[in-house]
DNA sequence: TTGAAAGCGCTAACAT
DNA sequence: ATGTTAGCGCTTTCAA
């Protein structure tokens, strides 16, 4: 059976169809009596109001596209939360596009593709390459918005980001502070540019008269770390690594142990993220925490801001913070 | 500026504005001439078809809506990347719509805000409360499907399932078979009755004779799990743990230790899922792994029949294996 | 093969 | 406060 038509409530209701739209909507005042004939018609025959007929008709979309290189990874899938919480509470869906790869094709396929839908506005989760091509593609009149670590590629969009520089700075600043002569690093896969982890953590280091050791480049997965952390063993000089995110530094310290190094007392070890599993490992381990969930909602209400005000907003810094567990201490005296 | 309509394709092209739509739609022949017309045209406006009036009028749903309690956690998050890839291929949107509890009132939003989008089918993570809520609540006419762990609450409607029970069986079996007396058992919230993990659990000790221990409940926060895991440390005759899943399995395990026992040596510990970190583990975690990304393109497999055919496709089964790494071992012997 | 005409279900502008 | 009249942008008859 077909669902029933606003038509259909109408003529149970006994009124016209613009008062059943007007009920709905609450736009204009109806009166009381017939409020209650609509409402009871609706119950009656379970009218949920066509979404794409409404759409069309006020001109008004009522989802989100959320464009991402990825769902799964922990900061991805806590700031798409943080997106989708605050999109429910102000009557928006949330609909993925995932974007695979930063291939000019693919990305104008995700995007093609999400156009196609009755949107409001976009996210893009400028996290990555995929994420900084979906953002330079993105057509001028869709009100967009980026949520992004460490400073966005595209100023004239507004953007919610991490500040990652500062942070991976105090995150070597304490290793160094606590003795150590260097500090390695262990990179996630770059957005083109170099992230600003990686920058932070260089600038700490040439701040503090020492020249940056060789980054060791890993790529998303875990075990990458893992192959890192064997090699940062063969090193003896190696004793304070700064990790690109948790699920490497995981892996960093999996591989130091496994190559017989014990963590902190041989090598310290600083994660990103404080991903929920991150204190429980052993040691428990010492990261910057990120708030993406706090992330996605401010993504959220600046987007909200370009879509009623047309005008882009200043952008939002969050201040991610260093939080020190039992995986980092001082180098063993030699 | 405003995107571009079929109307300006049609005019730039020359053409009439059904033309324009059979070329877009490729239903009926047009000439070739008239083609490269259009064609040129749409390329030189950068037109793209609005999808809500393709959709009223087509009366064709072109998303998936994916009703889940949750995003995030692991098993969550990759079954949507399964569903998201599928739909992706098919040429389908996927919009999320979370669920967060089994309220009635809660649900019916969800579902009501959802219907409102112009949908070509759901299917539902019946991972938990809300899921079995939510699938209770989906309106008939509305193509539905099932993504569950350990068989369905609802047998009209077809679901793709982990057969957790039987996985569970195996885990415990493994234990017994290694010589333990028993095995304690940490669950994740229950779904209404008793997950499939628990009840494979039952079974397998009730079939060795053994009389179930009174079964820890813990959330879905591995923190949860190292409460469970100080707990079990105090009582002598815990030599063997399955866990509800990976994380509560190595919260678990890090109660455990910090309690002063060692794994695999005084206790041996199963999780559920494999969980990507799970391997880097000290030690490694033994696990039963799941499919999760298949079990979602499983999922879409069956909506996509339940679509074209109207009829409710058989259900699949997906059987877990057990990954055995180094967390379990033989009991000491005393 | 093509165009003209008629909606899809709803909201908005215009009357009353 | 309410009904009538027009569309929104597209697909789908129906003729030609």
């Amino acid at each position: 059976m077909k669902p029933p038509v606003i038509a259909d409530v109408a003529r149970v209701a006994g009124v016209s169809v613009p008062t059943v739209s007007r009920v709905l909507n609450g736009t204009v005042p109806v009166s009381a009596e017939r409020r209650e004939r609509v409402m009871a018609a609706v119950k009656k025959l379970g009218f949920r109001p066509n979404g794409a007929a409404r759409s069309l008709a006020s001109q008004a979309g009522s989802m989100i596209a959320v464009f991402a290189g990825n769902t799964t990874r922990y900061g991805y899938a806590a700031t798409i939360q943080g997106i989708e919480e605050a999109a429910r509470q102000a009557g928006y869906m949330v609909v993925i596009s995932v974007v695979e790869t930063a291939d000019g094709a693919t990305v104008e396929r995700a995007i093609d593709h999400a156009l196609g839908q009755p949107l409001a506005g976009a996210v893009v989760l400028e996290f990555d390459p995929p994420g900084v091509a979906a953002l330079a593609q993105m057509p001028s009149w869709l009100p967009a918005v980026a949520a992004a670590s460490g400073g966005s590629s595209d100023e004239a969009i507004s953007h919610a980001y991490m500040d990652d520089r500062h942070a991976a700075i105090q995150a070597t600043r304490y290793l160094l502070d606590l003795g150590h002569r260097t500090v390695h690093h262990v990179a996630i896969p770059s957005m083109g540019v170099e992230s600003a982890r990686m920058v932070g953590w260089r600038e700490a280091l040439r701040d503090a008269g020492i020249e940056p050791p060789p980054v060791i480049h890993a790529g998303w997965d875990p075990l990458a770390g893992y192959d890192a952390g064997v090699r940062l063993a063969r090193d003896d000089g190696a004793t304070a690594v700064l990790a690109g995110n948790d699920e490497l530094a995981i892996g960093v310290m999996k591989g130091l142990v496994d190559s017989g190094r014990s963590i902190p007392g041989d090598v310290s070890v600083i994660g990103f993220d404080d991903h929920p599993l991150s204190q429980l490992w052993v040691p428990p381990l010492t990261t910057v925490r990120q708030d993406f969930v706090g992330l996605g909602h401010q993504v959220f209400g600046l987007l909200v801001g370009r879509m009623e005000a047309g005008e882009p907003r200043p952008s939002v810094r969050m201040v991610p913070d260093l939080v020190v567990r039992q995986s980092t201490g001082r180098p063993a005296s030699r």
